[in-house]
DNA sequence: CTTATATCAGGTACACTGATATTC
DNA sequence: CGAATATCAGTGAACCTGATATAA
């Protein structure tokens, strides 16, 4: 089914095709693909009144035990400051905990509560199915490996951590 | 050089490394991704006192001439409130001009000014060595096709705009 | 009457810079 | 001292939902 729209836009093309397609920038494309499937992310989180950035992080907290924020933040890439803001609104509602270091007198460890860790399942039921529905985007296994490789080479050669210059 | 951390971060894996490497979910891959070029665009553009919504909005309007504002939202899969916000900021700075549609007496054309022409050409000097950048995370140009079918797929599954209820 | 466009109003979570105190 | 952590303060662009007016 067509979507119908008041005036001709055959200049402008469906998303994955034309310029929004495999001719487009690398840079579009990537920004677009992520776009669109972030559009899934929010939806399927907004029911459990849950952020992307929020899940992210949770899900990270979850993921490697206990972590203080600022590594935190350079998992995102994003400034502590940020991650402040994320963290502090995950701690409101009692998904995670803050616990102050044992040897480090200055670090505080993330550590998610049982509540949190109950919330990150009910996320990751939701999100499970974008993801399925992800890989199904890759129809080989030789694609999907080469989607993959290049992401994660993508991520380690923009690392903005391997700078000097960070503020 | 590897940077220094006050404490033994072995469990986090670097970018592109463990969890955060192929084996880890696509959507995470394509998110770390995403936003390790992000904050290369954001610093790219940030001389220019660009941001990448702003550069997103403007090339498109460069690149199909004339459209509106709410053409513009699907195309970025943002709401039609928030493009207006961005289009906004776009005017005041004087980079693009409304005009009223000759047949539709609703509908308002977004035009790209000289100044924004010329403004858009500056990001793309620098952009353009990101791209170059991304260009080469692809070793071989079949995995580069590989991944641009899968990031043009990606678009097309999930785009919102082809669902029934958008509000 | 229904749909699409544009836009006002309000609210919030992000995301930044800058500055500060503290700890190693 | 420098480097890293945490956090306060302030600003702003970006997102959203909801409501409204208008045009096709």
């Amino acid at each position: 089914m067509v979507k119908k729209r008041v005036l001709d836009t055959s200049k402008i093309p469906m998303p994955g095709e034309g310029k929004r397609g495999e001719q487009g920038y690398l840079a579009y494309l990537l920004r677009q693909a992520n776009a669109a499937v972030r559009v899934s992310f929010d939806r399927a989180l907004a029911n459990l009144d849950v952020t992307l950035p929020q899940f992210s992080a949770l899900q990270m907290i979850c993921a490697y035990g206990e972590l203080s924020s600022a590594e935190l933040a350079r998992l995102t890439y994003l400034t502590p400051q940020t991650m402040n803001i994320i963290v502090k609104n995950l701690e409101t509602r009692g998904a995670i905990e803050r616990a102050p270091h044992s040897e480090h007198g200055r670090i505080i460890w993330l550590k998610a509560t049982a509540v949190g860790r109950r919330l990150l399942s009910q996320c990751r039921t939701r999100v499970d199915l974008i993801e399925a529905k992800l890989q199904t985007c890759a129809e080989i296994p030789a694609q999907e490996n080469a989607v993959r490789h290049f992401l994660a080479l993508v991520a380690k050669t923009f690392d903005p951590g391997a700078d000097a210059d960070r503020r």
